[in-house]
DNA sequence: TCTGGGGTCCTAGGACCC
DNA sequence: TCTGGGGTCCTAGGACCC
């Protein structure tokens, strides 16, 4: 019998869109967006504010076509300053509740309040701490309460904005089990048909489904997902998880495709700029670097090669990208360019990776004299000559 | 006038080693 | 003449999420 934990998952609503209206109160009421860059012909909305959604914006919504829904639309720049100031506080907000709180992204994060239990109700903390972000940062937030993440996180999805949701265990066939499977987290878009035409339309049909036929059909991932469908999810709360990134990268939308070459280069060492400025800035270096090769038909292509001592200026991650880009390129127009890199390793292990490199190298040159001066010793000067030009050549 | 940019995780196949 | 099986690393692609 596992322990009971009360984990919630807070969601900040439309939260771009909302440090913006907080900022600026006459914006209360209207209809908001939030778009990556407002001028770009290629611009889409990132988020927005609940009256534009009711005028049918959407997330991901090209602007002009967002503008033609909602022609009152008023449409701003992300703050990111602004919004990365409202996150802090949201979260040091949550940490006076407890250390055990995981960020899952800026708006977002999980909460371990096990330790609660017994003590106040879990619905009236949760409204305690949606009352305090509300009064300090004037803004809205939902809330899911469950025994695990998976639980919690579909709860906090159930009322927006400013819920608070509770979903025990006992709960699950009432109100989980009747969604959609296109609802379940972890479901996308791309697999929804696959699952449909297996009979699984809601997450109630994937509960009961058959573990043989799911594993087949969809491997592990899909046991995973019958199993948090079924209310099972053991994984902690990890506060550590958000700090341990995995991979520094930026990409971009070229303002028109474009074959040619001097945009392309000249675009691929901008980005290895900012991935330089933002390895320098979390202090770490790379062992890998990938490219990423968006064509005018939206194909996509990736490209990644290991490196062998760990890179961080703009010159190498360049010169890595580029390579990659001549033995990608199709000679077809490049909508977009990204570089990407992986495989960090924090900056005073790196120096000592490389010390301990050289070492090695120096060890082997170290035996391979040793070796020779053998044979030298056993056949004469002339029995090496050849074989040690042939090594050093190999070497490089 | 279609469709951004930041990521994570999983899978599958080939190389290579024991 | 016919040839196993497991483990690890690397690369490419794709699904998914915010």
């Amino acid at each position: 019998m596992k322990p009971v934990r009360l984990i919630f998952h807070l969601d900040m609503n439309s939260f771009f869109a909302s440090v913006e209206i907080a900022h600026d109160k006459t914006l209360k009421g209207k209809p908001v967006a939030i778009a990556g860059n407002p001028k770009e012909r290629k611009g889409i909305i990132v988020t927005s504010s609940y009256e534009a959604r009711a005028k049918g914006v959407k997330t991901t919504m090209p602007i002009w076509q967002a503008k033609k829904l909602c022609p009152a639309l008023i449409i701003l720049p992300a703050n990111r300053e602004r919004i990365r100031l409202a996150s802090q506080r949201m979260f040091a907000i949550l940490a006076s509740y407890t250390p055990l709180v995981q960020q899952v992204s800026v708006d977002e994060g999980y909460l371990d309040l096990t330790h609660y239990l017994g003590q106040i109700h879990p619905v009236k903390l949760a409204g305690q701490i949606q009352a305090r972000i509300a009064e300090e940062l004037d803004l809205p937030c939902s809330i899911g309460i469950a025994p695990n993440k998976f639980l919690a996180k579909m709860a906090s999805d159930m009322k927006k904005p400013n819920g608070i949701t509770v979903l025990r265990k006992r709960d699950i066939p009432k109100k989980l089990w009747p969604l959609s499977i296109s609802e379940m987290h972890g479901i996308g878009k791309r697999t929804i048909e696959k699952w449909r035409r297996l009979g699984i339309l809601t997450i109630g049909d994937l509960a009961k489904a058959d573990p043989l036929l799911v594993k087949q059909k969809f491997g592990e991932r899909g046991l995973v997902l019958l199993d948090r469908s079924n209310g099972h999810d053991d994984r902690p709360v990890d506060p550590d998880a958000y700090e341990e990134f995995k991979s520094v990268g930026h990409s971009t939308t070229l303002r028109a495709d474009t074959r040619n070459e001097q945009i392309i280069f000249q675009t691929l060492a901008e980005l290895a700029a900012k991935v330089q400025k933002r390895l320098k800035q979390k202090g770490v270096m790379a062992r890998g670097v990938q490219l990423t090769i968006r064509y005018h038909d939206w194909k996509m292509v990736t490209r990644s090669q290991k490196v062998l001592n760990p890179i961080r200026e703009q010159a190498d991650i360049l010169q890595q990208a580029s390579s990659l880009f001549k033995k990608a390129w199709t000679q077809e127009p490049v909508r977009l360019l990204g570089i990407s890199t992986y495989d960090l390793i924090e900056q005073q292990y790196a120096y000592k990776q490389l010390d301990l490199f050289s070492y090695e190298k120096d060890q082997k040159e170290e035996q391979l004299l040793e070796t020779i001066n053998d044979i030298k010793a056993k056949f004469g000067d002339h029995a090496v000559q050849k074989g040690w030009h042939q090594n050093r050549g190999t070497q490089k």
